[in-house]
DNA sequence: CAAGCTCTAGGACAACTGTCCTAGAACCTG
DNA sequence: CAGGTTCTAGGACAGTTGTCCTAGAGCTTG
């Protein structure tokens, strides 16, 4: 809803729409389009539209054309969300940390208003990428996430193939809820897949957290 | 690659193509293509053109149009992997179950072949789906196989609500692992993630198998 | 003010989409 | 074989898509 520098994307009804900023504007609009709409449910017309861009801003922004608006949109949403998850891995004990991810995830991936969706997968399942361009972005973006959690959990002694385990497990999992939740249509199926990998977190450390119940 | 009777879909180089089974070939033929391809990024063209038929025949057999094709697919897919998890949670131990559970999803949806996917996650993440008719078929579909999933556990006396959130984290955890494939572009990530969830059943169930290193 | 560059604005185009349509082949029933 | 039903075969159509193109607005520098 804000691009990278906090300003409204539109600030009001009709901008003028006439900046500088357009080509950061399309990669916010576009990632949001994923998000909501697939990568190929999303037409290069409604990303200009929602970012208040003109047509010919397409080729002159991104030569590449789609496909590197993809990039460019799963490459920001995904450097985005590892940034975060970073943040909240490096300064706390990893069950805050995986905690704190979960509520990241429900909030960017799940929660929101709209749909539950996640640009980064919805570009890793292209249809059209028979190069690989737009999958290597994406699994660039998963890896980077797995990584920061994984690395959490070691540095606090977790033995380094559990705790990459553990990590992949979860990525997967709220991936995964990302569709279940499509599917309900609402927030429910990822309470569930959130307690089951905390169950799981807490039989990896050891501890007993008091709200989970058996 | 066969219909449900068993014959080839396409016996040789180029059939006939005029018996009277082309609804079912085209059922099939969607679920594969949506698997490899996703909802939007295939055209009913593709699936007339890989069921052998004639474009006429879309709206002979399904006069709700490539939504109602949605619909068959994701149903037929879904009913068949739910049979499949239900068949192996009918008749073993928990542990056993879930193993079995698991090495079928690394047949069907990460394995064969081609890349990595899942007719029904595809149907589910269609964008033109404003009624929500093909999300609830999906939706049908994953609960199915997790509530097999958790009656596996309960019978085994894991408790109701640990044995939910299991079944739940499974199921997400296998779907996000079709997503971390593609977008590796081989099987590697479903084997952490597979690992990470037989680790979790361990602890659940309370034993240590031998093949699952620390 | 003049020249030059960056960027917006949207027309044009071929390819493709879902959908509907009519013709006729194939089959079943009498 | 006649009559009717079921199904194949593909043409036609309006809408959309990604892409390329030229025209000009707006800013920056001399």
């Amino acid at each position: 809803m804000a691009d990278r520098t906090g300003q409204p994307v539109g600030s009001g009804g009709a901008p003028p729409a006439g900046r500088r900023d357009t080509r950061a504007r399309m990669v916010v609009a576009a990632a949001e389009l994923f998000r909501e709409r697939g990568y190929d449910g999303t037409g290069c017309r409604d990303v200009v539209a929602r970012a208040h861009a003109a047509r010919g801003a397409i080729y002159h922004h991104f030569p590449g054309g789609k496909t590197q608006i993809g990039v460019d949109a799963a490459r920001w949403a995904g450097d985005r969300v590892a940034q975060r998850i970073e943040a909240a891995c490096a300064d706390a004990a990893p069950v805050d940390a995986v905690r704190a991810v979960l509520d990241l995830a429900e909030q960017i991936l799940i929660g929101g208003g709209g749909p539950a969706g996640c640009p980064v997968a919805a570009v890793a399942l292209s249809a059209e990428d028979t190069d690989g361009t737009l999958r290597a972005v994406a699994n660039n973006a998963f890896d980077r996430w797995r990584t920061a959690i994984a690395g959490c959990l070691t540095s606090d002694g977790v033995a380094a193939a559990r705790a990459a385990r553990f990590a992949a497990m979860t990525v997967a999992a709220v991936e995964g809820a990302v569709v279940l939740c499509r599917a309900a249509g609402g927030i429910e199926p990822y309470r569930d897949v959130r307690d089951g990998i905390l169950d799981h977190l807490d039989h990896l450390l050891g501890t007993v957290t008091p709200n989970a119940a058996p």
